[in-house]
DNA sequence: GTCTATACTTGGATAGAC
DNA sequence: GTCTATCCAAGTATAGAC
């Protein structure tokens, strides 16, 4: 691994900057594409254009640099859920939100990159406890959209938060690759419309939530 | 592959069964504790106690005894499954029976097996669709239990039972995920116990269901 | 610091022995 | 029909060039 960017040579980490970032995108992609067991360094460095053993000198091992593309998606996403969380008010906006996010997951394949590095994990000793660490942000956001729609739901009573955002967390997976195994994107798709009608229906039986107007964003 | 078992040595036959049988079972085994990317050749005819080279001439290929493994499993479920549901009669006694087999398939593995082969069919050509075709007995299964449980409920409106079984088989997949991630089994019986509740709960509100006693099988 | 050419290891597959 | 010894390809990793 580089260590020092020192102060008289900014040209010389340009490239490596350049390489790494090519690199990262590139697992990424076969990671979606072809799922753990198809992501090699030397597919993933063809894939970049760069030579093989950039990999390990950049990243010391291919799990390093698959981790490094799991970081990658997972921070772009805890920042795209934070944005999409502050412009919303009511309890039925953040479930809107959430489903349209969570479809936007499955779409661009960061549900598939999740899901390929936990299998991965199976055969790699020591992967599964960094993998676990940087599924938080998933979670997180689960449960805040999760504890938002079900305060003021009588079902609030009967279902604990932190299950149905485990229940949650593990569908998404499921359908993902269900998803992969048939290439049809169509039952997924309608598990979506689905959620929305069935959230609807909470909220109407706990009717008194704070500010509740009778439809929020669209679809 | 072996064609011909011909009349004049059963012996012969014998031997070849027994290494067939002891690569399939090394075979599952290797799936569950490694995963897809942790199954190859060597691994496998390692646990077996023979050499790898029979793998290809029992099976052909590395695939085609993991496929084969698959099949074991998938067969020994549908039995199962068949033996399971014939002594049922009242639809909350389907639900009882659905939840704590599907715990059972959990708990031995064989959810984790189909894990591991629809990740793996991501990086293996043609394995998509040979793996799709073996999880019908899974999907049939649900789609049974939950359209005996659904009929009488008035969710049954709401909820199309090819959805729902959908979204189970992919709950399923993915709470085994989770749970080979963090070794903690907890959260997915915590959803078995709630799956229970929740069927009770739909039940007691559809109310007018033939031959439907107060409660069923135990747990 | 960055990269390439090369060494070494593991994995899939088969020719030929029994 | 069954199995073993052997071959070749693919994978990981590093020593050394720039």
């Amino acid at each position: 691994m580089p260590v020092q960017a020192s102060t008289d040579s900014p040209l010389r980490t340009r490239r490596g900057d350049e390489t790494r970032k090519r690199l990262v995108t590139a697992a990424t992609a076969t990671l979606i594409e072809q799922g753990f067991a198809g992501a090699s360094a030397r597919v993933i460095a063809d894939r970049a254009g760069v030579n093989q053993g950039l990999i390990f000198y950049h990243f010391d091992s291919v799990v390093g640099l698959l981790l490094a593309a799991l970081d990658a998606v997972s921070e772009a996403r805890a920042v795209r859920y934070g944005e999409a969380v502050a412009g919303v008010t009511s309890p039925m906006g953040l479930v809107d939100v959430a489903t349209s996010i969570f479809e936007e997951d499955l779409e661009a394949g960061h549900v598939a990159v999740l899901v390929a590095m936990i299998s991965g994990a199976a055969s790699t000793p020591g992967l599964g406890e960094e993998v676990a660490k940087r599924i938080a942000p998933w979670t997180a956001f689960a449960r805040d959209a999760i504890s938002g729609a079900l305060e003021g739901s009588p079902m609030g009573s009967v279902l604990p938060v932190d299950e149905v955002a485990y229940a949650v967390v593990a569908l998404y997976l499921g359908m993902e690759m269900l998803t992969e195994l048939d290439g049809d994107r169509g039952p997924a798709e309608a598990l979506f419309s689905r959620a929305g009608t069935l959230a609807g229906l909470l909220m109407a039986f706990g009717g008194s939530a704070p500010g509740f107007p009778a439809a929020e964003a669209g679809s």
